[in-house]
This record gives structure tokens, C-alpha cells and sequence, in this order.
RNA sequence: UCUCGGGUCGUCUAAUGGCAGGACAGCGGCCUUUGGAGCCGUUAGUGGAGGUUCGAAUCCUCCCCUGAGAACCA
């Protein structure tokens, strides 16, 4: 490898490690990434795309991106666009290499005839429902089809009937000859082409007939010179198929299908078919909405493309079921963001505080640090005036034990300004608090020698210097861990009814003005912010990538 | 029921016959003008029973649990 930094390490990366020593493919190392045109790509595909594009960033490899577009009916132009947008978003490249197993029709079409020319592929005329039933079981054999027997010559011109059109779907297909007793049901004779006469949307009229997973797959695998073809454990019981195909039409250097483990990550699901549920029923608002576990409802969330990196870095690779906490996902996006942006004030839910003993046109500017943890990212100046708003949160008229914020006749620092005493609780005809009256202490403002201390140091903002903003406070999408978990019941019943608050009437530091969708800051206290692609200069909208970890509210929990 | 996989802290993952380690979560502490971050400490695991071996998470046998498999889907 290029260095002797500790390379992460993984079952299929020793594999790859010995077929280097072996001298196996003259060292050389080719992946692929393969995705159907038929959906949106999630955090489960980009485990699969990092392990790929990972592979043949260390390896001095190759990765190619290549879209398994074999069934027409189900596949279009437009997931490809995104899918195309989501792995470059991730940060890989793939230069020349896009591919379409469309790409390898004509390729394929000729194996396939020489597959029949061996005796090895034979036309049915059998229908899907007399195929299933010649299938049998995983415990009885099954039976032979009654066209099994065709002559080559019979196949040949059945096969090249399907291909010019002259049938109609359904009414034959081209099965592999192998095993129909075989354990392995997909040993028992698969079919291998279908006649759908289907426009597709790149070979468009072209083609009648389309090959089958399991076949174009080695196929196109082996076009490519893929070395190490890695896909999920799903296909594991596809592989003695995978191999069929490429030692019957003896293609040389063969790819190896190396299968993984598929993400599952708590409170949410994941497959297209669920995700698509969501969407078609309105759950949520599109394959983007900040909730999906989507790579574009990542992106729209606030998600960094570095973050979803660790993240998969962090999981590993392994061929166990297993169920990912979907707090590392949070937690790499903290990480990643509690580095690189920007603080600000801004104040969700707002609760006006006078300053009685504070002059009343007097605007103080205050300095106020952009990012502790990135001296680099400089100072920016807040304004203090005599009426400003903290956060509802931060006052409590009947405190419990250990709340360090403002109560009746309690103190609290102001970040980057003063010490403020709560002397007055005012309240409207229904006892809702609409006002605070404090008095601030002069000698105590930041920056200063000031000894003073107090407990708590809360956020807050001038009500003069700000503007105002929608927020989404986005949470977990389900309430339990497996939606999935009872099949009685359907995932949907357990969607979280509070997995998005929208507050209306925030409060944010002028300086935010003119910020651009995808632009990220820290609220102070409160969490990691982002701005909405549907925000604009009227209206800025920001969503909550995540909160800050809460320490006090798990306390609180307790007491 | 059959075939093929898989079982290591709560979760994810290392250890490839030689001290069961890391990360997240949890808990405790230090520090803190974010109850954030950081730092330190700590709890916690080899599915079970036999066997081989000086020595087993690792090899063998049996059992248990679990996933996948009977689309003209991928």
C-alpha cells in the first residue's frame, strides 16, 4: 500500500491482501459500484460505495460506476441523475468509467448463444406459473421443463425469434441448463433472458429481450475486469450462479463475488420499497426530506460528506446481520461540525427580558468568538441592548435542583455580555410568562477583570440587532429501534408523530442575513444548524442536523 | 423440513492457537463564559456442552439461536 499508516482493516481487504501476495490478477485491483436506476441511493449504499471507491483508493485500484439497468420497466433516467449527483456529493470520482450494463446487451446476447450452441441454455415456452411449479421446493427436486430437450438449432431460432420482437412477453423464456434437482434453487435452470418489449431508457426500442440479474451481472463484471465484485449477503446463495456463468462460457480471470453484510441502522428503515412507502403516502416530504436516511435527505439535513466518510469507516465491514446505533451517525456528524462551524446566537423559542437598569437607547457592541475550537475562524461583534431574548427554556419560575439557569431572584450570565438578576416575572390574563425584568450588573461584562461568577451561562440576542427565521427541529424518524422487528405489524404504526417541529418565530443574529441554502452554524447551546435548499432572503429556514448533547436533560431525566 | 451463511461488551468491530482490544452508548470525575467540546477514569463480552492442545474466541463433534433461499426483481 502507498503508506504505513494503520490501514483499516476488513475480512474482504485481507482477502484482497492475499490475492496481492498470490500475484492473483497481476496484483491489479478493480471494484465497482452497481446500483439499479430505480431509487434514491441511502446511508446503506453509501457503505457500499465507500468500501468500493475505499478499495481502490488504497489499493491503487480502480472503482467504476456502473448502473445495472436491466429491467426497463422499472428503471429510469432519472435516478440515475441522482444517483450520479449522491456519489460525486460523497466525494469519489470514477473519470471515464460509467458504465451501463446496458452498455453489454449485444456482448451478451452472444454469450448466449454460444450458452445454447454448448447445450447449455435452452428456450422455454413455458409459462411463469409452470416454471414456478417445475421449480419445487428447497426440500423436492424439481422437474424438468418439456422444452428442456429443443434442439440447439430449434433454441437458436426461438432465441433470435424473442430478440426481433416476434413474440409477446411472457411467452418464452431463455433458461440456463444446469440442475433441476439441484438444493440451491437458483441452480434450477434460471432464467437468463425475458422477453419485455419495453422501451428502455437508453437502448430505447432496440431490444426485446433483457438479461437477468444473475446473468448480466458476471457478465458485465468481467467486461470491466472487475477483480473483486462485492456485493450483499443476499447474493451470497447467487454465487455458485455467478461462477456457472463465467466457467461455462470460459471466460478467463474470473471476478470474485465477495458478499457483505448490509447496513441496518436503528430508528429508521432502509429498504427502497419502505423508503418509497414514505414518500407515495406522504410521511415525508420527498426521498429528501431531512428525515430519510437518503443520501439527498443527509445532504438536505445538514450532513457533511466527510461525516457519512467516518461513519462507514467507523462500522466496518462483516458478514453478521447486525443493527448499527444510529447515534454513531450523530455522532460522526458532531464530530465532523463541532470542528469546522461557526457559532451563533439564535433563540428558538423567545422570552423578552428588559434590562430596567440598562440605558435606553445605548447599543454596546460585544466581541464573540466564531469557533473555539478553530482559532482561525476569528471574532465577530454582537450588539447588547435594553431589550433582548433568551430562550423560554432558560427561565423556570420553580426551579428543581441543579438548574443553573435564570429563575425569580436568580443570576445568569449572559455569553460574551453580563450578569443579569431576575427581579420581576410578568404575565399575561391566562398566566402565560410574557416578560422578563432584570437588571444587569455593569462591572461583570466579558472580557473584563471581572471575578464575578455565576452557575449558568446562557444564549441570548438583542431584540433590536436580529431577524427572524423558521427552524425545523427534525428527530428520529420512527419511536422504536426496529420498525421492522414485528411482522404483525406495519412499520408505519410506529412513526415518531414528533420527528419534526417547526418554530416560527426564531430569533438569529442579524449577521445571518443572506445566508445560502447548505450553509451550517452551531446555535449556541441548541445544536447544528443548516440552511434549507427552500430558504431564500425573505424567508431563511433552517433545519436541525442534530442537537448538541444534552447532559442537563439526561439529569433531569433522573431527578 | 432441506441448502447455504452468521453468532465476541447494550451496539458496531478487532484479536487468524499465545495478555479478549478499540469506537459509540452508559456511568464517574476534571475543566469550561456552550449543562457543548476536550481530558481522565470506569462498567460491560467470546451462545451452550464436550473434545484436541502446555495453551482455544480461534481447530473438531453435537446442540441452541439467527439470517438468506422456491420473482420472466436487483
Amino acid at each position: 500500500m502507498e503508506n504505513n499508516l494503520p490501514v483499516q482493516t476488513n475480512f474482504i481487504r485481507e482477502i484482497i491482501n492475499e490475492d496481492i501476495k498470490n500475484n492473483k490478477n497481476d496484483g491489479r485491483v478493480q471494484t465497482r459500484f452497481p446500483p439499479e436506476p430505480n431509487g434514491y441511493l441511502h446511508i446503506g449504499h453509501a457503505k457500499s460505495i465507500c468500501l468500493n471507491f475505499g478499495i481502490a483508493r488504497d489499493y491503487r485500484g480502480l472503482c467504476n460506476l456502473r448502473f445495472d439497468d436491466t429491467n426497463p420497466i422499472k428503471e429510469d433516467i432519472e435516478y440515475v441523475e441522482s444517483i450520479i449527483e449522491d456519489v460525486r456529493w460523497l466525494g469519489f470520482d470514477w473519470d471515464d468509467r460509467l458504465y451501463y450494463a446496458s452498455d453489454y446487451f449485444e456482448k451478451m446476447y452472444e454469450l448466449a448463444i454460444q450458452l445454447i450452441k454448448k447445450g447449455k441454455a435452452y428456450v422455454d415456452s413455458s409459462t411463469s406459473e409452470e416454471i414456478k411449479n417445475q421449480k419445487g421446493t428447497p426440500t423436492e427436486a424439481g422437474v424438468h421443463s418439456p422444452y428442456r430437450e429443443r434442439s440447439i438449432e430449434e433454441n437458436l431460432k426461438l432465441f433470435e425469434g424473442m430478440k426481433s420482437g416476434k413474440y409477446e412477453d411472457g411467452t418464452h423464456t431463455l433458461r440456463a441448463k444446469i440442475d433441476m434437482s439441484s438444493p440451491n434453487m437458483h441452480l434450477r435452470d434460471p432464467v437468463i433472458y425475458r422477453i419485455k418489449r419495453a422501451t428502455h431508457h437508453r437502448t430505447e426500442d432496440k431490444w426485446c429481450i433483457y438479461p437477468m440479474y444473475d446473468y448480466a451481472h458476471p457478465i458485465s463484471d468481467w467486461i470491466e475486469g472487475i477483480t473483486h465484485s462485492i456485493c450483499t449477503l443476499e447474493f451470497e446463495i447467487h454465487r455458485p450462479l455467478y461462477d456457472w456463468f463465467l466457467i461455462e462460457l470460459c471466460l478467463p480471470n474470473r471476478p470474485q463475488q465477495i458478499e457483505f453484510a448490509r447496513l441496518n441502522l436503528s430508528y429508521t428503515v432502509m429498504s427502497k420499497r419502505k423508503l418509497l412507502e414514505l414518500v407515495e403516502e406522504k410521511h415525508v416530504s420527498g426521498w429528501d426530506d431531512p428525515r430519510m436516511p437518503t443520501i439527498s435527505g443527509l445532504r438536505r439535513r445538514g450532513y457533511t460528506p466527510e461525516s457519512i466518510r467516518n461513519f462507514a469507516d467507523k462500522i466496518g465491514v462483516s458478514k453478521r446481520d447486525s443493527m448499527t446505533d444510529v447515534a454513531l451517525l450523530e455522532y460522526s456528524i458532531r464530530e465532523d461540525l463541532n470542528k469546522r462551524v461557526q457559532r451563533v446566537m439564535a433563540v428558538l423559542n423567545p422570552l423578552k427580558i428588559t434590562i430596567t437598569n440598562y440605558p435606553d437607547d445605548k447599543t454596546e457592541e460585544l466581541d464573540a468568538i466564531n469557533n473555539p475550537e478553530d482559532p482561525s475562524a476569528g471574532k465577530r461583534v454582537l450588539f447588547f441592548s435594553k431589550e433582548i431574548f433568551i430562550e423560554c427554556e432558560d427561565f423556570l419560575e420553580n426551579p428543581p435542583k441543579k438548574y443553573h439557569r435564570l429563575f425569580p431572584g436568580g443570576e445568569v450570565r449572559l455569553k460574551y455580555a453580563y450578569i443579569i438578576k431576575c427581579n420581576e416575572v410578568v404575565k399575561d390574563d391566562s398566566g402565560e410568562i410574557t416578560e422578563l425584568r432584570c437588571t444587569y450588573d455593569p462591572e461583570t461584562r466579558s472580557g473584563t477583570c471581572s471575578t464575578r461568577k455565576v452557575k449558568g451561562t446562557i444564549h441570548w440576542i438583542s431584540a433590536d440587532n436580529s431577524i427572524e427565521a423558521e427552524v425545523r427541529l427534525y428527530d428520529r424518524l420512527f419511536i422504536t429501534e426496529d420498525p421492522l422487528a414485528d411482522p404483525e405489524k406495519d412499520f408505519k404504526e410506529f412513526l415518531n408523530p414528533e420527528s419534526l417541529k417547526i418554530l416560527n418565530t426564531c430569533r438569529l443574529e442579524k449577521g445571518l442575513t443572506g445566508s445560502k441554502p447548505g450553509d451550517k452554524f452551531q446555535f449556541e447551546r441548541q445544536g447544528y444548524f443548516c440552511v434549507d435548499p427552500l430558504s431564500n432572503d425573505k424567508r431563511l429556514v433552517f433545519n436541525r442536523t442534530a442537537a448538541l448533547r444534552d447532559s442537563w436533560a439526561k439529569l433531569e431525566k433522573s431527578l
